[in-house]
DNA sequence: GTCTATATGTTGATAGAC
DNA sequence: GTCTATCAACATATAGAC
């Protein structure tokens, strides 16, 4: 698209015949670093080690280490996002809408798990981190309204405060992000092992 | 008890009238700071401005910051351990014994809010840290063995598995942390409301 | 696009006076 | 028990050569 030839844009590739860094891929290497030793620990000098080039190297792709972060936490926001936004979270019963974004937060909690375990760990320590947790916050509005909803119709305990109740819930789905590990739990369908707790709890 | 005269022991004073600290004090003032602004972020100087005191004097209390984080950590974990040892969960139908737990835990983390609240943003950065897990793995473990006997009685669903029910129900219990603040829940009965929400979740 | 070298600030911790 | 003064180590970020 951006060259009108016949030929292939080669992607530049450096020393070693590595293909250059770009900011997608400096990121994928920076927000497991992020994730694995927590992200104030991290030095921008870990962040070269990993990633196998020099610490200025990193600022001819992003601004500083904060950059790197807002990056992430976007794209976790996102995905989060996505969820509500699918077409079975807008009709139906609010129980079923409320089931599926459920079924499809944890579905998407795994498919990102690096960003999301990054977002769920930030605090609100810097203009960046607070973003984050507003973006966040509004997500979290929005199913509660779902679980108020299913409760006006009859299909979710009135006795629980929805706002709470969906407090709860989320900090059971986001839990999946302190020892979830891919390969190790696929057999046990996830998914539908919370939905069923969330939906009538350990009741046989 | 150690002065066998007739006259109260004096707590020295510095000055300002204010009481000298102790290990415990200063420890109550650094775990509000670390779960303020986060134990790496929080440096010497920010606990010894909350402490009204010079960062040296923090020394002579304490061998360093790492020492203040063990003592936080084991702090919060005997709180957890003394739920398991009351009489109620050694008694009775494991899933009654479960019930008490759950219920009891919600409340040793609300009136241990701080110092759980440190010990659940623990990531193993260092041997303290570590050693934290280890013990709060073990604390895990008993539980899920009750959830695993409640299997067995018939009381709590089959088809879950008992180690991933346990994880989720604590991942929303230990979410408290994240969103409670004493003074504005209170009226919702949260210990209620958890044991609910494991027990039968959003059904009616 | 990547490098080496360096500027500039902050950190945890110590020494020794009062 | 608390202070002031000081330190080496390490942090983020920049400058300029290739």
């Amino acid at each position: 698209m951006t060259e009108p030839t016949a030929t292939a844009p080669k992607p530049p590739r450096m020393r070693g015949n590595r293909p250059a860094y770009t900011t997608e891929t400096l990121l994928e290497v920076a927000v497991t670093v992020f994730t694995e030793r927590g992200y104030d620990r991290t030095s921008m000098a870990d962040l070269a080690t990993a990633a196998g080039l020099s610490k200025s190297s990193i600022y001819h792709h992003v601004q500083g280490k904060e950059e790197l972060l807002a990056l992430a936490l976007d794209r976790a926001l996102d995905a989060l996002f996505a969820v509500l936004a699918q077409p079975q979270a807008t009709t139906g019963p609010a129980v079923d809408r409320l089931t599926q974004v459920v079924r499809r937060t944890v579905n998407a909690l795994i498919d990102e798990l690096p960003y999301v375990t990054l977002l769920l760990r930030v605090r609100g320590n810097s203009p960046t981190e607070l973003a984050a947790l507003t973006r966040r916050r509004r997500f979290d509005q929005l199913v509660a309204t779902l679980v108020h909803d299913a409760q006006q119709q009859g299909d979710v305990a009135a006795e629980v405060d929805a706002a709470t109740a969906t407090r709860l819930i989320f900090g059971m789905i986001n839990s999946l992000t302190e020892w979830y590990r891919p390969g190790r739990q696929e057999l046990l369908d996830l998914p539908e092992t919370v939905v069923r707790l969330v939906r009538s709890g350990l009741a046989p």
